[in-house]
DNA sequence: AACATTTCGTTAGCTTAGCTAACTAATAAT
DNA sequence: ATTATTAGTTAGCTAAGCTAACGAAATGTT
């Protein structure tokens, strides 16, 4: 994408390294992108059965809010990781509206192979670095989860 | 999506580096994601333009390249570009198989405004950070174009 | 000079992910 | 009891990605 000279003026503007990270959270997604073909997810399924194993059983709704995508959009996901036997839909016992999506035994499993195997790459490039870049990207990822918090919060507001 | 648990191990380890690393870009682009309506450009679409603006006249398959796309996938995002007036096909003279993209004066000024929109949420964010906050944020995205360009290189291979 | 090969871009056709709008079924409210 | 709201699905669209196959142009070989 756009590389060093987007919005090119002073470098070390907040606007600049704005560019430049959002820059650099392209490429890498764009690498990690291609299904893993281990798993064969892609990185929304991946990333939907994710919080379907850690975030316990979820109704559809609250994993298309978790997701920040569209109920419809959830409802496809689900059903592509229910025919790979990854999850399950049960009804809610009291309110037959609700729909409980379920990791299975197999969801679990494949989710952390599946996710290891994805950031694996990522990983072995990582370790090639210097130790202080290692940091640097350590430290990073954790500024940036903060801000985007922020960003979420004001969004959703 | 998967958040603060997946493969969580030793937090120090390249490997959950590159897991948070990995989180952080996607939180973060699923925030920017609906960021530009005023433009009505797309991020793929964006990112190239942003590419043809700044790197000059550039071959289809150069700009691919850099996006990190195939042909087809560019040809397609140039198709849109072109219809919205904002790039222009030239056929190179010596070698008439080339064609080279062209940023047109709109194509200019709607990527300097359309991409500083859409960052500007988050250098907004980012303006709130402490001085050193922010240079670990541009070194970080300096040291992951790098890692991503390492990846590129080792998957086209 | 003629033919074969390679290269560049496009076309065709597929998959996936996202959306909105409209529908069904179920619950809640009046 | 009827009406309104809510949850999820279906239908139908757009966009982005891919591979395979193709035409046109350039290059290499004989």
């Amino acid at each position: 994408m756009t590389g060093k000279s987007a919005i090119p003026n002073n470098p070390s503007t907040h606007l600049a390294i704005a560019d430049r990270v959002h820059s650099a959270a392209i490429h890498l997604l764009r690498q990690l992108r291609r299904a893993d073909d281990a798993t064969g997810l892609s990185a929304p399924r991946l990333s939907a059965l994710s919080v379907a194993v850690f975030a316990g059983p979820l109704t559809l709704g609250a994993l298309a809010a978790a997701e920040q995508v569209r109920p419809p959009t959830m409802s496809r996901l689900v059903d592509a990781l229910e025919r790979g036997g990854l999850v399950e839909r049960e009804r809610d016992e009291v309110d037959a509206r609700l729909i409980r999506i379920r990791a299975t035994k197999k969801g679990v499993s494949v989710m952390r192979r599946g996710r290891a195997r994805r950031v694996a790459r990522l990983a072995a490039q990582l370790k090639l670095l210097q130790p202080a870049h290692l940091v640097t990207l350590g430290q990073a990822a954790a500024i940036l989860d903060s801000v985007v918090a922020e960003l979420a919060a004001h969004r959703t507001q």
